[in-house]
DNA sequence: ATGAAGTATGCTGTATACAGAACGCAGGTT
DNA sequence: AACCTGCGTTCTGTATACAGCATACTTCAT
């Protein structure tokens, strides 16, 4: 069962579609909703407390961010990704993160990336303690650090759009903690080379990174 | 005025907020809603003869979309885009086109390249005859096909959300024949290493080419 | 027993109704 | 004259109502 909202939490002013969008997402991405599961409006409207009105456009922006599919005359359905789409998507990522990676070595300022390693400590720290949905998120959070190194809206926007479509995904080829261990590896890799300004290393170390993110999640997806 | 929607008109089962959704964007293309202009939902609504409740979940997916903006509680405004946030999305977009390109290289079929130097002869007719609406759409239908030779779904998918941003910008930026000119060599040397298959001359064309889209746009902005 | 046709139910797609917030205007006060 | 204040209008945000399609089930015929 999922706790109604509560009216007066939303201290915010924010819209209620724009608080269904967000526990949406969340469900899809916790497999609570699972790929290829209809959206039933009325079931779900009734589990968050809303009318389907307001649940109707959040899931039309969900359709807008990829993660799910409208079917005419059908609704929406959580989309499933082919092992071929979540590569091409990872591809897309390395892309966009080595060209962050080269802006960033040029404009980056000491603090930012002083940032970013404070983030990797802590991420190492939770990997330690065996924590892992900090891990996880701190993993995400300095790679979405690192493309906004390169103070480009455009590039982050792409970005945070694919990184969300595969959040699912991820998280569960993150299972096993022998994969944390080679992420982690990868992660000081690119601390170090971003400290040093090393374009071209950095540049490496990530596309590795990706590379090797793929091979970390493909046996989990069937082709 | 505006033609109300015909209500039989929909053979193909296209649900109403989809098309919807094409005719704002085709609006907001042309600017007929200018940026930075509000959304009135009950004037829209009235002018495209619907309700609001698809109207305003058509205006959902256009801010997923980028091109309009959520004010709570003031509903939707026309996205407004400033120097930067047009040469970041061009940075991007180039960035996408010579990933595209290198791909394109390795795969694309002879036919499928034929197809786009067709395009291309079109294109280069309609400029000799003035028909700039054709040319301009025949411009943006060529960068399209290229990404896509890369058969990447994701890469295409964010090119084209970039690509739709900027529509209404690169409209009025190809104003004066004499931008038309230039961009037609670029076309050309691109589609000559395309055939050629020559990824690096390839790589390098599109990325002047993006570079001078940014020289032609920009004065049309102020910073 | 199996298949086809008709019916019944549930869900989506759209319209309408209602509540609350923001903006404008008028009138009064300093 | 400028500014504050209160009211009214207009718009957004959400809920509810209704119509139409799709699917599943039942029933009948072969």
């Amino acid at each position: 069962m999922i706790s109604p909202v509560p009216a007066p939490n939303r201290i915010e002013r924010q819209s209620l579609h724009e608080e269904i969008l967000t526990r949406l997402r969340d469900r899809i991405i916790e497999g609570d909703l699972a790929p290829g599961m209809r959206l039933n409006e009325g079931q779900i409207g009734a589990e968050l407390g809303v009318s389907r009105t307001p649940l109707r456009e959040a899931i039309k922006y969900l359709a807008s961010e990829g993660l799910v599919e409208l079917v005419p005359t059908r609704g929406a359905v959580v989309k499933k990704f082919s092992a071929k789409e979540v590569r091409d998507m990872l591809e897309v990522i390395r892309t966009l993160e080595q060209t962050a990676a080269l802006r960033a070595c040029e404009i980056a300022s000491d603090d930012s990336i002083a940032a970013i390693r404070a983030l990797h400590d802590e991420m190492q720290a939770a990997y330690e303690r065996g924590d892992r949905m900090r891990y996880y998120k701190l993993n995400q959070e300095i790679h979405t650090r690192l493309v906004a190194l390169a103070e480009n809206g455009a590039l982050s926007d792409v970005h945070t759009v694919l990184q969300t479509r595969l959040k699912r995904i991820r998280y569960v080829g993150h299972e096993g903690p022998e994969k944390w261990a080679s992420a982690i590896g990868e992660h000081v890799e690119m601390i170090e080379a971003l400290e040093a300004r090393d374009a071209a290393r950095l540049s490496e170390v990530v596309g590795r990174h990706l590379t090797e993110a793929w091979e970390r999640v493909r046996e989990s997806l069937e082709s």
